[in-house]
DNA sequence: TGCATGTCTTGATCTGGGTCAAGGCCCGGA
DNA sequence: TCCGGGCCTTGACCCAGATCAAGACATGCA
């Protein structure tokens, strides 16, 4: 069912430039004492788009971060209804130290490539190294931040509003990430299914079309295809998002 | 507009039992050298119900923790729309380190008082004594969690389950603080008015009055005057939350 | 005592988004 | 080449919850 690939010479570049674990929060400050010892426990896993990598309530034994893909953390009830509770970019860790189960389904979105750490070793090394729980801190605050801003979203917002907030956020995230402006046009190529998004937006799938066609109809943004959608105003989709002020520069 | 207490001496009882920045965080497991410099800075706010504590924007140059009574975070969009984000209710962390301005409206929802820290010496205690850090790390975790339990709620509840969700929270975290079940009866008073509770649901005012009216009919509570509720049968009011397996333990 | 204000309830009506259903498009495999 | 299955779109209809409106009840102040 999973692949998984344990430390390939191939990935050996990306061990320093895209784990945010060693990268932004160990390699700079710490001894590298502590950081032999957490390279033993350091792997790779790989999903292909669509696996689930841990079901709620399953045993979690490792912490880890995103190296390439998109996954989601996503709550179910008994009766089926589904809501996101987690996009998970490139740089963004999963798992919670001190916590056995994982409480949220893990899905991959995309394919997917994860950099994870055995939960133990990291624990003890949180303990013996301030800067990795600091790091760690300051990522969960951020991630708080974001969460309230979805809350705004979940409980105010049109369905309107809603699919234009979720452009922005993911066109955000990947002008930060990669700089994909040209004067004022931005393009995205959305990483999420209908499906993924009416989970993400608390909506159904169908109202998700109806909307994203509407703002297509009314020149907020340009569709190609299924998924690539290029905003020749951003503004013009910030006002369609309502957000407030600054408004969802967050996440 | 409002009152500012100093430190008196009728609080000097609850400076340990009640502020879980020194209580849980310091006492125990720091040399009290740390905490000299820290008292230095500390000092008790109290507001009245109704107050707004800090805007939305603002400079807010404290951290702090509530000792008693109820406040709440909450944003607004340009045309007034208002959702709640935070519920912060006794030994509640308030503020963010590292961040200059409010994100947030604070608003005390009833009358409340907060245990204060300047935030500058509050942000070297945090780098001296890294115990600090990680029980704020907890905390923060858990809020993530709460947050998103409540992102469920916002996204994929019925208004009734939203109600019954609601009563069931705060139910848990009273009794958690004051063990004020007897025998299956449950018995709680609403901190929060109508208003108040359809900001934190995402639902108008009316339709809050409504289905707290049609829980009433159906006989899953009772309520006296308008703030007094009992819980006959908790685990039916579970039921009609229509929380997932061991839901929303969290907060 | 009477009036104003804040808080809550209830009724009547409207509507945004859900539900159900049909069909289009595209890709991969037989 | 055709077929089947994802994935997406669009239409028709419906309903939960919003909106608009009236009034109840309690408290505090003149």
């Amino acid at each position: 069912m999973q692949k998984t690939i344990i430390a390939p010479v191939k990935f050996t570049h990306v061990q320093c430039g895209d784990c945010p674990i060693r990268h932004r929060a160990v390699c700079a400050r710490c001894d590298s004492d502590e950081l032999t010892s957490l390279e033993e426990t350091k792997y790779y896993r790989s999903f292909e788009a669509g696996q689930t990598i841990v079901w709620s309530g399953d045993r979690m034994d490792f912490v880890g971060s995103v190296v390439t893909g998109i996954a989601t953390l996503t709550q179910t009830m008994e009766d089926g209804r589904r809501q996101m509770v987690g996009l998970l970019l490139p740089s963004d860790f999963v798992g919670r130290p001190g916590r056995e189960t994982a409480a949220y389904d893990v899905v991959a979105t995309t394919d997917l490539v994860m950099c994870c750490f055995r939960k133990k070793p990291f624990e003890e090394l949180m303990v013996q190294t301030p800067h990795v729980g600091q790091r760690l801190l300051e990522m969960t605050l951020d991630e708080l931040d974001a969460a309230r801003e979805w809350m705004l979203l979940l409980g105010r917002k049109t369905a309107r509003e809603k699919i234009a907030s979720l452009i922005a956020i993911i066109a955000r995230r990947d002008a930060s990430l990669k700089m994909q402006k040209s004067e004022g046009r931005v393009v995205v190529d959305l990483p999420l299914t209908r499906e993924a998004m009416s989970e993400y937006l608390g909506l159904t799938l169908e109202t998700v079309s109806r909307q994203i066609s509407a703002l297509r109809k009314d020149g907020i943004i340009e569709v190609e295809g299924k998924r690539h959608i290029t905003i020749p105003d951003f503004d013009r989709l910030i006002e369609e998002a309502g957000d407030d002020s600054d408004g969802g520069f967050l996440v």
